[in-house]
DNA sequence: GCAACCTATGACTATCACTCATTGAATAAT
DNA sequence: ATTATTCAATGAGTGATAGTCATAGGTTGC
């Protein structure tokens, strides 16, 4: 078992495309013989004959015939899954699997990543958000191929290269009471209603930065899915938010919305990006 | 270029489905070792990862898995061809090409094939009757694979197997003035309609045999395209024909016909095959 | 901490794929 | 006819390389 390889396909393709084997061959930057020797051997081997000799040059049998048709059928398989896999090389194939745990960075990556998307069309990009495992389970379950995090896991041997710094700052709306503060403090927020992502208090900055360590609470907290309407929301006065400045700032044209510092020194935080 | 070969699409997939290399190695009687180097070589030679190594066993990457789907769809293709030729070199896979220079041998030979056909059913089978150059030309152009005629060729290192003889006689009805002769002479057939196949006089034994070493010829001579007609025109006094004896005793009993000897010592002929 | 698994790797070897040189045969040219 | 080309087949020899062996380095599970 076993017989058929490769050289015999290409063999049995090249005298068809060129006539002879001694031209076959040289397509093949081999010598006659060595095509011969390797055809002979598979002939012996299945007991067949591929050609008839017919005076100096070769003539199918229905073997043969049969056998140049599944070449041509099997060998540009064979080629293009060679050139998909040097695209996989390349980096111009695949899919770029990021696990995101930071809710507004979604925007962010999409500003970052739409030229080079543009640029390499066979690339695929998926960004997840859930996961079952935690994204660290997921890196290490090869569910995702690079975690964005503002919540790096400190293990020995596990590192996280920071990608950029970001203050969490409160957000208010245009005409709310905390306006004009150049910064809060917890009990400042204790009557207030906060929106946030539907993630866990531990994950929120605005709880383990700031309110956590001076033992507060807001009144109220509701979870809110997405970023826009936890701006409209905070602009028409229903409550305030915890977000980056860098958010904060983008949205202030769209909202009349005002970022205020957490604390005297602010909440300063880093995303980090791991790869798999 | 050409870096794909079996050995890697079959060792992906066992991998696959034994899990470790160590058992894939032994499904395909080879040492882990040397899976392991082939498999490397090729990760280098395409420069990417098939696998990740994760503790003790393989994970595949993306790449891997696209090569494992290749794999999954050409093995068995390989295979399948591999099976096929099999069947080309035990004979039971195939087309047996019949070229035949003598019409009513058709019956003959599927009475002889037909038990044949029955038990090897990927075996083809296809009968030609017409041929642009003639019966030899046809077999030297391998358009035949084997010719069945009355008339081999005679020539040096050409070898014809004489498969059966047979007595070429005259068929008359039943109530035809010369049905009771033991044998006919050339002059009695003088004012006689000849019903014969569509084919050149110098292919029709009752000419070269009978009717042209005496100088003599038929009234006239009809074409007939099947033995059916043939026989059915004879049965009702239209005419007479030349025929196998063989033939004319199978019809007897379906029509009322006579056969009769051509000449005091008959014309005798052997049929003869020849193989590509 | 030990045993039982993995895979990776270097060194060595045997195989076999390939080349070289030649033969034999069939065309093509003279 | 005779010779020159152009094939494929083949045997002998070799060189690359696919394979084994032995071992190291890891991980997992008891």
């Amino acid at each position: 078992m076993n017989f058929l390889e490769r050289i015999h396909l290409d063999t049995v393709r090249a005298v068809d495309q060129h006539g002879t084997m001694t031209a076959a061959a040289k397509s093949l930057n081999l010598t006659q013989s060595a095509l011969s020797h390797s055809m002979r051997k598979l002939e012996d081997r299945l007991s067949i004959k591929i050609w008839l000799r017919e005076g100096r040059n070769l003539v199918l049998t229905q073997a043969g015939e049969h056998l140049l048709a599944t070449a041509n059928r099997l060998l540009p398989q064979l080629v293009h899954a060679e050139e998909q896999l040097g695209q996989f090389a390349r980096g111009e194939r695949g899919t770029l699997r990021i696990g995101m745990e930071c809710h507004p960075c979604y925007q962010w990556l999409q500003k970052i990543t739409a030229p080079y998307l543009r640029e390499w069309p066979s690339v695929d990009f998926r960004v997840k958000q859930e996961f079952q495992f935690g994204g660290i389970g997921a890196l290490f379950a090869h569910k995702i191929d690079l975690l964005v995090t503002p919540d790096p896991l400190l293990r020995k041997g596990l590192h996280f290269t920071p990608v950029f710094d970001y203050e969490q700052v409160l957000v208010v709306s245009a005409d709310h009471p905390l306006r004009n503060e150049k910064w809060v403090i917890p009990r400042q927020l204790g009557d207030a209603t906060l929106f946030t992502y539907p993630v866990p208090q531990e994950r929120l900055d605005i709880y383990t930065h700031f309110l956590n360590p001076a033992r507060m609470a807001v009144r109220r907290q509701k979870v809110v899915e997405t970023t826009d309407m936890m701006f409209q929301l905070v602009a028409c006065g229903r409550g305030v938010a915890a977000l980056p400045r860098w958010l904060v700032e983008e949205y202030a044209s769209k909202y009349p919305v005002v970022p205020i510092r957490l604390g005297r020194r602010g909440v300063r935080k880093q995303i980090f990006s791991r790869r798999s």
